[in-house]
DNA sequence: GCTATAGTGATAGCACCGATACCGGAGACG
DNA sequence: CGTCTCCGGTATCGGTGCTATCACTATAGC
């Protein structure tokens, strides 16, 4: 048998990371058929064997730049704040966005509707969780979805904002003081007691910890969380 | 002398017609060259003599869209209340993602650094004009530019977001609870008085009208304007 | 052990893309 | 009248995503 790849990389990888390594110096544009393939030493065709499409190959660099990036910070160990640690998932995803823009524009720039990148899909995977552990705490004031909604979008414009501006002009207090709002507007304060909202978290915080009620059958655990939904969105839904 | 164009209508505005047709009915990859030439019945040619460059073409694409968009709407009549005023000005924008996501996401989803359409341009000093009025109506909280940037990127991730999602389970609450949110941020509110905040209002207000002292030189404008600066920052930069 | 089959290399090529060199006529201006 | 600049038209170049097709090898089944 020969060893087909070098060090003991398989070809799939050769191509996604001789594709990252295009993507990251020479933008967008530089990922192309061909010099894909010369740079990875394989012929046309593998490409379209192992990703079936431009747009695959271009997933699964995307991916494989978040995994890479994620990996490299050790990410997102959990302390027993866990505001306090979505902060830190915030600054990550900022800190990619500008270590990496084109990795993140080709995530989370491409606006075709009905198309999810997968490494969109894993961050927010990521962040529903650390969004569910603040509910869990009790401390959240809008439904789980709608505040991870409200998180990803506002931390994607930042960034994408920040990524557009002239890199010496940048200013992350613009990052910071869209986390804090957002963060003052989906979550209350530990400190003080929030009398009025009392219910809504509770709510919030019954809602996230719904699926270990195995008292109930579930459809009634379906129906109880189609109610607190409507307590929690009748809670946040008009202006303040 | 031959009339080169139908309907009185110039070559220029022939070939921005069809590019826009094209676009809002086949998206962005149906704007080619040969596309546009054929149904604007021009040689491609021409193309590079008026608009320099196929980005030239878009940009100037975009910005009719969003032009005609705006003359459509009779847009952003100013009432006497300016915060009001930028939430109108919030649900156009938000409002025009939707109506034509192609559009938008040229204009406001090229993530390239140090790239900036014209028609963002104009949408931007939009908001800035927005955002002047409320600082001269003494509810700032934050610098004119800071309010602006914080509520551009927020609008512009909420949007993208919105836009990406399948159209069904889009919910518009998402928009009106992200405005809500920013604005909350941002703005004092008109009714509750805020003592603590007094002086960074005071400042914010007074640094949107200081062009209008014209009894200081110039150099003295300046200085002061870098002070109110200093002050207003200081009152917003850490955490709530 | 032999053959059928699936998987992987390599070649060549298609249709399309953005962009440009070049030509020719038509009006503007001195 | 001569020049000169604009604008329409033809043809073409290099590059792109993608695929049909062939050659070869390693495995599976008998």
């Amino acid at each position: 048998m020969y060893i087909t790849a070098v060090a003991g990389t398989s070809t799939r990888e050769r191509i996604i990371e001789a594709a990252a390594k295009l993507l990251s110096e020479g933008g967008r544009d530089a990922v192309s058929t061909r010099a894909v393939c010369t740079a990875a030493g394989v012929q046309a065709p593998a490409i379209y064997r192992l990703f079936g499409d431009m747009q695959g190959l271009l997933d699964a660099t995307g991916n494989f730049g978040l995994a890479t990036y994620l990996a490299d910070k050790t990410a997102l160990e959990e302390t027993d704040d866990p505001v306090e640690d979505l902060r830190a998932g915030w600054d990550l995803h900022v800190g990619f966005g500008l270590a990496q823009p084109w990795f993140y524009a080709l995530i989370f720039g491409e606006a075709r509707p009905g198309h999810e990148p997968t490494a969109a899909r894993q961050a927010a995977e990521i962040l529903a969780h650390l969004v569910r552990r603040i509910a869990q705490a009790g401390r959240l004031t809008v439904t789980e979805e709608r505040a991870a909604q409200l998180i990803h979008s506002t931390g994607k414009g930042v960034t994408l904002t920040l990524i557009a501006m002239p890199p010496h002009d940048r200013d992350l207090s613009l990052s910071t003081m869209a986390r804090e709002s957002v963060l003052a507007t989906v979550t209350s304060d530990a400190t003080t007691a929030a009398p009025h909202t009392g219910l809504i978290n509770a709510a919030v915080s019954l809602h996230a910890t719904l699926d270990d009620a195995t008292v109930l059958t579930e459809a009634e655990r379906a129906l109880l969380g189609e109610w607190l939904g409507r307590i929690t969105r009748a809670g946040r839904t008009d202006r303040r």
